[in-house]
DNA sequence: AATGAATGAGGGTTCATTCAT
DNA sequence: AATGAATGAACCCTCATTCAT
């Protein structure tokens, strides 16, 4: 309904953090801390060197800005939908790694994985940073559905910490994979992340039914073959 | 029965490319490429700046030999044992990855998988490199035994490019995490990857299970709850 | 009996300049013209870094605005008063050095010693200016009136210009003092500039006394030792 | 008899430093440090930008190395000699100060009173430094030697501290206007430093002699008339 | 008249690489 | 073969100055 309103300065300054937070986590993500020049991410944001220094004291507290942004806010998101689902728990934790999914792997957010296991060595803050925000409530999250899928007999009683990390693994391993083999345009094989996530939920799943189940077929997810 | 010898010059000169080798990777893995300085590897190394040049044109050559070094050699071994097992498939598998997972996951080794997600972007020779020498090889391997398990009935039908990476993912996932946040001393959690891969490869090995065959124990393998 | 009226914009605007002055001799006898940012004598002054570009077109400019304000004005005054004087020459001396001292050393314009010293090299204009304003006129000054004194029989015959250096020098030395060591809160003496320099003058004024008075008591200034 | 010797690396090593502390005096005193630029000073040492810093950590640790190393050695040397002298004490003042001049005023040492004056503010350890190993003991010095010349009676009492700093500042000031204004050349009046200094001292000591001995001359320093 | 966001040249510092020893 | 002093291009960051508001 609007016209794009006039890109005054005060509009302008408005803006900038963003433009530069998407900047930098392009190209941190895309060539590392290290070697992203800050010159670059002004560039890549259409503003001068100096600019950036208006909004971000150095270099590494736009890295340090970069990552508590996306961290905070988008990565654990969809635990509170959780708590109130009533039904199976196989559903559930489809429903809540499709969200987790589309919420990150086709963003930009997908990159905030690479940055950190980049460069966590190097800024230890990070660590302290990713466990709370990220690592915890999300492991948490899924821990307390697996747990009440074998509680319910749903699932097999099994160590849940490494089933946490069986579902969750490949996910992760996926985005780092986006930003690195698979940004460079050779070997771009017949991929489909999307369908790798959907089969593999559901083989770890199929996993987890209990021997007494096995004979039937899973209320959701269908057969492995059709997977993809 | 004789002592070690002095290490006379040639000696010395012998060994020198392996000793830069190692500091190199061990390096370029903890702090990236960028951020390592060559001194930095010459020093770990145990000899002075020039001498790295001695052996090595650059940094970037240096980076290169690292990968080429680990990766053509050790990762994708074990292929080759794999064609003459006569029995179960699944038992094979176990068998392939504990190979792998020894060889790879407790030795420097396990710092390439680091190197090639933060580096191939800056050095897209190295995705070249990295498919021909791992990837295809290692996935080949894997999905021809799986593959088999579908065609002697050990296995329900799947999608085995999925199941490849299902299986396979997480192991890269743990060398990764050495490197990154399990290197941070904080946060290291009760995890033992050793037990976590047993663990993993169980889970997916009875999804894999043909329906019918679900209702007895595989005879290889522990139930789910004494994984860890 | 009305309060001062609200500052109206002219007000403001003919204020600006001298707000800006003395802050900018502030920052710069504090600093040094060099280490002191644009912003900060805009700040001081308690307008914004572009306002200060209204009235001074450059950092230079301002520097060359502060020294000129300050040396055409003050610093040689006093000097049209001397020449009526009539009576003992080490009277009016005492008069001279005390209304110069009075006005100088407790006031802002003691900074200005610094700021030459500190700067001449760089703005060789400031040689110029300095040296046609203040020193010719004040050693001519000086010098007039011990030569008077010398003429009268009331001083030795001397070196008159190597007279006015050592009456002057301290004073200038104590200028430069002031800004330098003692604004530094540490090693603050039980030192008072006012009572040493009537001391000094005293002391030279009875150094040039010629050998035939030297048996009584100058008229003027008290002995030496109660000059503290 | 020797050859000058090869400049070999080592040698040069060796020089370097002094090299280095040498052009930096030359251009801090000259320019003020803010505005010198680390890449001048190499320049003048014949270095090159990044020499100088396999040398000095920084600009300003070169700063504190230039300053350290003219305090501690050369200002306050002399002091040691004056305590064995026996004789008038008139003399023995001539004498330090001669020592002193002759060691500062014509070498580069000169240079760092204007230093001190103007960086002191910048980096208050300066204060303390000079304060510690020049102003106190050289203060402590003349006045420890014009308390000798009261209590035999060759000096009239008097306030020690402000005889100190009449017999001092001068000579200070003249290290600063040497540095300054007398660096430009223009304004180079026929003022000869040594002697208006002989021309000071002269005047203070005649000053400093009590009633009753001035109607003779002086055993030491010519009539005040042919100071110059 | 006043502001302060924006610019970009400039300067401090680092570090890959060279080369005299 | 090995060293490490030296170099200078490159990068981070600052700040004098401009100009749209």
């Amino acid at each position: 309904m609007h016209a794009t309103p006039a890109p005054t300065r005060r509009r302008q300054k408005e803006a900038r953090p963003q433009q530069l937070l998407d900047a930098a986590l392009t190209l941190f993500v895309e060539k590392g801390f290290a070697a992203t020049r800050a010159e670059e991410v002004a560039q890549l944001a259409g503003v001068s060197k100096g600019t950036l220094y208006l909004y971000y004291p150095s270099k590494e507290e736009l890295l340090k800005a970069v990552i508590s942004e996306h961290l905070s806010s988008r990565i654990a998101a969809g635990a509170i939908a959780a708590d109130k689902h009533r039904g199976p728990v196989d559903e559930l934790l489809r429903e809540v790694f499709s969200r987790w999914w589309l919420e990150v792997f086709d963003s930009p957010t997908s990159g905030v994985f690479k940055l950190i296991i980049t460069e966590v060595r190097n800024f230890p803050d990070l660590a302290e940073f990713y466990h709370r925000e990220v690592l915890q409530p999300g492991k948490d999250l899924i821990a307390g559905i697996v747990q009440r899928g074998i509680d319910s007999g749903e699932f097999e009683a099994c160590n849940v910490k490494d089933v946490v990390q069986s579902l969750n693994m490949p996910m992760v391993m996926l985005c780092l994979h986006k930003h690195s083999l698979g940004a460079c345009n050779a070997y771009q094989e017949d991929f489909d992340p999307h369908a790798f996530i959907r089969s593999h939920i559901n083989l770890v799943l199929r996993g987890l039914r209990p021997a007494a189940a096995r004979a039937t077929q899973p209320r959701h997810g269908p057969p492995l073959k059709s997977a993809v």
